[in-house]
DNA sequence: GTCTATAAGTCGATAGAC
DNA sequence: GTCTATCGACTTATAGAC
């Protein structure tokens, strides 16, 4: 074998540094929020130093919003027959929570949601709401303002997630899924329904 | 009249004091979150010296429950009819931003939804959701599910709520009154009317 | 490509003089 | 009741050695 190089630590690649990084943030990130993660905390969970993230990622801010910016994985369910989308829609959401790539979604949402007095956060949130909700849903509705009801969709869902995950009301998390999806389901329904 | 006693500086009296930091507390607070004000600043703000923030609050996250945890002002609407309910409710919430007390609620609700990260943050935002929507409304609906369809309730307000004025959809903000307080409120008719 | 060292500043909170 | 002074720890970000 041959013997290591004269750097002062081992080598890795600089893509693998970068991935190393990227990882350690959103696990970071997606747990304790914006505010709370220094960048010597991300450093130490990716086995770097702390300077590195900075020369890989330019700021803490840029690295958040590289790290953070997930889709809402709901593009299957939203191509979908229209008669039974809102309970096909809240049954997704609620199944969110059991698979890894899920619930890695809804805690970068929560993040993103928490740190959004920040303008640049703020815009990247309403970018995640026009690709899962405006651009597959505004040409399939029927009837009348279309993009205002799909907005309003995404408002709904919205509120479902941060009732959920944010303020974690123990009603809504006692609620078995057959009702939660019925009920809320018709509400999402009624505004795919349209009927002017 | 009487000579200045011999303080450091002139004198207040407690409550003045303490009401002079509430309110650049509340103020602050409430346009650029918890993390982001230092106590440094409110002092500041309110005309006091640092050291009397903690003197008067015990810390900067007590100052924050005690100063954000305001009630949303629906009480009036939610006795109206039920069959209108949810138009009305939309009209209301709408309406919040044109008188100054509303907008206060507003953004310290805004506010608390940033901060609630925090376990006593989010038992406030719990509070303040049972006690706008589960206590008026659990009693007057009709039907099975009350209590889960008065919380899912709460959950489209807080996200039409979150929509307008954390995430600042433009479409919503584009959108004229009518048609936005007809199409929600109807979504929102549809979980106070029940039909199991 | 990775490190040490440090700049330059913030923070919340406390002790104690007056 | 209000102040000064400060502790101790933290922050993002940079410069430059190796």
């Amino acid at each position: 074998m041959a013997v290591r190089p004269q750097g002062p630590a081992r080598r890795r690649s600089a893509a693998a540094t970068r991935q190393a990084i990227s990882e350690a943030a959103r696990d970071l990130f997606a747990d304790s929020g914006f505010d709370a993660v220094g960048i010597r905390a991300i450093a130490a969970h990716a086995g770097v130093d702390a300077a590195l993230v900075i020369r890989y990622f330019g700021s803490k801010e840029r690295l958040f919003l590289e790290v953070m910016a997930v889709d809402l994985p709901v593009a299957a369910v939203m191509d979908g027959p229209l008669e039974s989308l809102g309970q096909a829609l809240v049954e997704h959401v609620l199944d969110l929570s059991s698979s890894r790539a899920g619930t890695l979604a809804v805690t970068s949402l929560s993040a993103l949601f928490r740190a959004s007095e920040r303008a640049p956060v703020q815009q990247t949130l309403r970018e995640i709401i026009e690709r899962a909700f405006a651009v597959p849903l505004v040409g399939r509705l029927r009837g009348g303002d279309a993009e205002l009801r799909a907005h309003l969709i995404a408002a709904q869902i919205g509120g479902l997630l941060t009732s959920l995950h944010v303020v974690q009301d123990p009603v809504l998390g006692r609620a078995d899924r057959a009702s939660l999806a019925a009920r809320y389901g018709a509400a999402i329904q009624c505004l795919i329904d349209g009927e002017d």
